[in-house]
RNA sequence: CGGGGCGUAGCUCAGCUUGGCUAGAGCGUCUGGUUUGGGACCAGAAGGCCGCAGGUUCAAAUCCUGUCGCCCCGACCA
């Protein structure tokens, strides 16, 4: 492609409304621009690299025996309705009704599409024998995000590789889940990303039902703990951690328990401050209700209780909060002055909570606090759960190493969906012994915008952005120094039309623009190899030949250049390629 | 949905506090010339419903009310 001939509207100064590296060098290396909140244009070099991704994506599917289809965005409101996910999405699902000849239809615009896909499997398969299959799509989901934010990384539009697989059993959804997630591992080696496969929330199938790939990343949104020397990896919500359970005796030190006035101190910020004591010598007594009976959950002041965890440690089917009812029943008191002493529910305490000596606890009385209560003299607990999120530097679960919290982005998602859907909405098959049952499904979902951005976010310098060879809009960049000068411009074209019909994506920067004018681009749009044709070089016989991320150019005469060139690239293809598990 | 910020030229922003002549600058664009290896220089030009609506006033980019949009923090995110 000629520069002079497409649309690559680049920009000298950051636009005020981007504030993060991706959003901001999309703009500026014109990749993109925003129609409105959460809905992006993609311009000729943003979708050329969307594209790329989406051929990895592809060919990887493919290979790991996914079959491509493509299912309308356009859903009947019936199907959410049946799974209840009318509710579950809420305000998320765009829905609206339309009129249609003297009756109104009301749709939604998919978000995702297990309704549709386990409806059409459903009617079409029936029998053991045709499962298990594996089907996808490449396709734009609608999301109206309350707060779309970060560019193209939350958006409310946006394109999604999402496959659903369909088995008779646990063992072939095993299999093709390990598939996927293969298959994941390497398309997003192939773009180039640093990727991280984390443990995450894994909803009613339990164990290693879910997995999603992070790309570590400042401005990603989600949190996930990792441990550098075992390369345990989960989500914020999943993670472990390594503590042990608290031995429970009380200190020879412990000073007597005192009741003590905190008027309106009903915070752990406001009891801190009010008494003067750190917030990790406070714990915190949430009550929770716990298959609807009621439960003080006991976390270190300074820590976040995981709800996860709580309903994990007490095998509940539901968990939530009590209300302020639930809560002056079993403290006597307004909501902020639990305690664990004297309370009339069970306790559960966290590991880091029954060794703080001398806490300062709610007292189940209005206005009042305690001090100096200890584990064994003032409160029972017989051991201490793990409940709490996990942080920095707490101990690694599956070794003897220490965590690192991380953010990331989230650019994939494997799950073991189980037969939510399945039952749902009836999509069932007949075994050997002309049994029916549900079929057992999992969902495989990638964002392929956030692929882009994500190395956009994360490969760059101060010049611009530095593509990956895979994901690159152009491979090849041919800068002629001077475009009136007919030497230069003979050697330019030629290379042009050498380099195309070698297969070569090149883009030649043909515009009657200033040397240094045209290297500012170059390096902005980041194209990874780049061939500078012109000035005393031409006239010595050579011509210039840089990669994006190396600080200095290699001078090469002229005939060897496109034979050059071709070397390069095949070695660097296969650089990218090795880092691929095979 | 709670909190905060911002809407003036394609982009970045000044002007608004304390109302007053024809609304400014830099970058970009166009024309001519000089230049030509890291976003050149000179001369000239075009480009504005000062987000929108209403109000106050002799007079509004500026003050008031409403509204729309965008950004950020938080809540939310199968």
């Amino acid at each position: 492609m000629r520069w002079s001939k497409t649309f690559i509207p680049t920009m000298k100064e950051n636009p005020s409304d981007a504030e993060i590296p991706s959003h901001q060098l999309m703009l500026r290396a014109g990749l993109i621009r925003q129609l409105m909140a959460g809905a992006y244009t993609y311009l000729p070099l943003g979708w050329r690299s969307v594209r790329k991704a989406e051929a990895i994506v592809r060919d990887e599917m493919d290979r790991a025996g996914a079959i491509e289809l493509f299912m309308p965005a356009l859903q009947p409101i019936d199907l959410f309705e049946k799974t209840g996910r009318k509710e579950a999405f809420g305000k998320v699902l765009i829905n609206f009704q339309v009129q249609r000849g003297d009756r109104l239809v009301h749709l939604a615009l998919g978000p995702t599409h297990e309704e549709v896909v386990t409806d059409l499997i459903g009617r079409h398969l029936n029998s053991y024998r045709q499962l298990p299959i594996c089907v996808y799509q490449i396709q734009t989901k609608f999301r109206n995000e309350e707060r779309p934010r970060f560019g193209v990384l939350r958006t409310s539009e946006f394109l999604m590789k999402d496959a659903y697989s369909f088995g008779t059993s646990l063992e072939q959804l095993n299999e093709v889940y390990d598939r996927m997630y293969h298959a994941y591992c390497r398309i997003f080696a192939r773009c180039g990303l640093k990727y991280l496969p984390v443990e995450a929330e894994s909803g009613p199938i339990g164990g290693d039902a879910s997995h999603e790939f992070m790309v570590p990343a400042n401005n990603g949104e989600d949190r996930i703990v990792h441990c550098p020397a075992c390369s345990y990896a989960a989500n914020l919500e999943r993670a472990e951690t390594g503590r042990k359970p608290a031995v429970i005796q009380t200190s020879p030190t412990a000073a007597a328990l005192a009741k003590v006035s905190t008027p309106g101190a009903a915070s752990i910020e406001q009891v801190s401050r009010m008494l003067k004591c750190p917030p990790a010598q406070l714990i915190k007594t949430l009550i929770y209700l716990a298959d609807g009976r009621a439960m003080a959950v006991l976390i270190r002041g300074d820590h976040e209780a995981n709800e996860a965890k709580v309903r994990r440690a007490l095998n509940a089917g539901t968990l939530e909060l009590a209300d302020e009812k639930m809560v002056r029943q079993v403290t006597n008191a307004p909501v902020g002055f639990a305690g664990p002493v004297g309370i009339k529910c069970p306790i559960l305490a966290d590991h880091d909570v029954a060794g703080i000596v001398d806490a300062v606890t709610g007292a189940n009385e209005a206005d009042t606090h305690l001090t100096g209560v200890n584990a064994g003299r003032d409160y029972e607990v017989e051991t201490t759960y793990d409940l709490r999120m996990a942080q920095s530097q707490d101990p690694c679960p599956r070794c003897q190493g220490t965590l690192d919290l991380v953010h990331g982005i989230e650019v994939g998602h494997v799950f073991k969906l189980g037969t939510k859907y399945s039952v749902a909405l009836g999509a069932e098959f007949l075994d050997e012994k002309e049994q029916r049952h549900p079929m057992i499904m999992g969902c495989y979902g990638i964002g392929i915008n956030r692929i882009v951005a994500s190395l956009a976010e994360t490969s760059f310098d101060e010049n611009g952005l530095i593509w990956p060879l895979a994901i690159a809009p152009y491979e090849v960049l041919v800068i002629p120094l001077n475009v009136s000068e007919p030497e230069t411009m003979a050697v330019a074209e030629r290379f042009y039309a050498e380099l195309q019909q070698a297969g070569v994506d090149v883009l030649l920067d043909d515009r009657d623009a200033r040397a240094g004018f045209k290297f500012k681009d170059a390096d902005l749009i980041g194209i990874p190899l780049r061939i500078v044709i012109g000035g005393k070089g031409l006239k010595e016989g050579h011509v210039e030949l840089r990669w994006r991320w190396d600080a200095a150019a290699t001078k090469i005469p002229v005939d060897a250049a496109i034979a050059t060139v071709k070397t390069m690239l095949a070695q660097r293809k296969a650089q990218e390629a090795e880092k691929v598990p095979a």
